[in-house]
DNA sequence: GCCCGGTCTGCTCATATGAGCAGCACTGCC
DNA sequence: GGCAGTGCTGCTCATATGAGCAGACCGGGC
């Protein structure tokens, strides 16, 4: 395509897109036939002269879901637009809104759901409708009593999930991570933990995000880890968290003593699920979310546009 | 429209957009008629859900063109795009290459054209191409010859345009503003100089642009003013100069000693011409380029969207 | 219960667009 | 100069889309 040809596209995208002429209008306005302008604007798309965005909060980027699918295996993506968006936090909640939207159009209807917990969690939780579904039962699928601020942020979660969702939960009665071995053991052989964990594994399908390893983690925020301590596991190669146990950039676990200590499913448990939806996004979970991906933690994935590249360019 | 119908026509939008379905496609993918799939593809444009950008650097703004037009009496408009522009200079860059177009597709071709001097016109001759016009004969319309840096820059740039137009130039061989009336009416009443003026005035057209009126101006660079004397003009009200006279928001001479002793076309006699070409851009000039057009110093202007917009709405 | 105005739906028909193809001009090679 | 190969042009025809309209539907007033 020599200049001239370019410039006549460039003029026919803009009587054609800003204009509103028809291509025949269009070639009498700069003496070309209706298929010369036709072939320009062909051309002007094909070079990507002419972009298209949909500026809604809601609008998702279904070339990038299916190059997921496809590129990384995935039986699903959503990805949620960046078009118009302020802040980190509107990304957030706009996946949040995402995985809501999906886990009310999922079919059939899951009759018990493992859920993890998390500000990612706790958000969808609230975007949820009543009667997304009904009679869901929610199971924890991790322990998550919190030690110190926002008592409760895991209960209302799976609470308010089954809730709207007609259902009840159960709750996992158990701190994440247990300072001895042998306790965490105890618990678990409580006949009340041993039967949420057994529930647990046999949902149908699984809810969880995925945390970064950094300062921010609500693991640190729930006194259960201390900074030193993630600094640590982050020297061992840690990229961040699922279902409170902390992986590398293959999805394996970086301290196999802590994950001991951990309470709830096992990743290996996690992996074996039919479904398993992983809700994951921000700039600070990049690599978590290609951690997550990439060791086929979960089969069904809802991101953010930048995190989907991330996990098919870079 | 209710919600239900909004996240419906982003659905279409996405299919239609993103994946080239047809309406048709789309309305059996979400169980529509392909008529409601139309209407809620045409609520999500006019609802400004659906944004179509051309990214290109030649790449115009029709419709606020034809604002300028009709809002701002202007007899053309011609506003360079700011989608994907990098940088002030990008698009600086972009309005001198629009104004060399606009000059090139101009009929009748100017005999004689009239034009000032300054950075925005040294880099439009650039633009300009070899052969633009047939014998165009170019002539200084204020007075430029630097008493500083850049020596040579006004002369260079007529005789760009010239040149490259198949034409001679004929400069104005005198300072832009002189430090004393009597001499500033010596050299009008030069016989050579006068000649240069009465050319001047018998231009078929004009093209000039018009500076801020900061301490970046041309005129302190060259040396025709000092930072304080433009900060004592700006107290006086002036927003900017057009061929060496500093006007008000409104159009009107500032300072009228200063401007008797400039040398060069009055600003009446610009705005008596037929054609005058005014090429401004860059978010320094949005007073002086709303100055310049609501006094009717041209009939043409040729400038960036956000200043366009400006003059529109700001 | 019944009527009325407004809105929405799914049609017909006209128009705009894209696919595919035959002919033509141009280029490079002999 | 002749000729095959390549790419562009302007057509035909099929398809996609938009305008306009008759009837269905809904909510409110009597």
């Amino acid at each position: 395509m020599d200049e001239v040809d370019e410039l006549l596209s460039i003029r026919a995208a803009e009587l054609y897109y800003e204009e509103n002429k028809t291509q025949d209008e269009i070639g009498q306005a700069l003496r070309l036939t209706r298929w010369k302008v036709g072939r320009l604007l062909a051309q002007a798309k094909q070079r990507g002269f002419i972009r298209i965005e949909i500026l809604h909060p809601r609008a998702r980027r279904l070339p990038i879901e299916r190059r997921l699918r496809e590129e990384r295996g995935l039986d699903d993506a959503i990805v949620v637009s960046h078009a118009g968006v302020q802040s980190p936090e509107e990304l957030q909640e706009r996946t949040a809104q995402a995985a809501a939207d999906y886990l009310t159009a999922l079919r059939p209807v899951p009759r018990t759901l493992g859920v993890s917990w998390g500000r990612t969690l706790f958000e969808i939780s609230q975007h949820l409708r009543n009667g997304w579904a009904t009679g869901v039962n929610v199971v924890q699928i991790n322990g998550g009593v919190s030690l110190n601020r926002r008592p409760g942020t895991a209960a209302a979660t799976a609470v308010g999930i089954a809730q709207k969702g007609g259902g009840s939960a159960t709750l996992l009665p158990s701190p994440a991570i247990l300072e001895q071995l042998a306790t965490k053991e105890a618990i678990e052989s409580d006949r009340v933990v041993a039967g949420v964990i057994e529930l647990a594994r046999s949902s149908d399908a699984y809810l969880f995000s995925a945390g970064a390893a950094d300062h921010n983690s609500v693991h640190v925020e729930s006194g259960y880890l201390s900074t030193a301590d993630v600094d640590v596991l982050v020297q061992k190669g840690a990229v961040g968290d699922v279902v409170g146990r902390y992986i590398d950039s293959d999805g394996n676990i970086v301290d196999p003593a802590l994950d001991a200590r951990t309470v709830g499913l096992t990743l290996d448990e996690l992996r074996a699920a039919p479904l398993g939806i992983a809700v994951v996004a921000g700039t600070a979970k990049h690599a978590v979310a290609d951690a997550v991906v990439r060791s086929r933690l979960c089969s069904v994935l809802v991101t953010d546009e930048a995190t989907a590249l991330h996990l098919l360019d870079g």
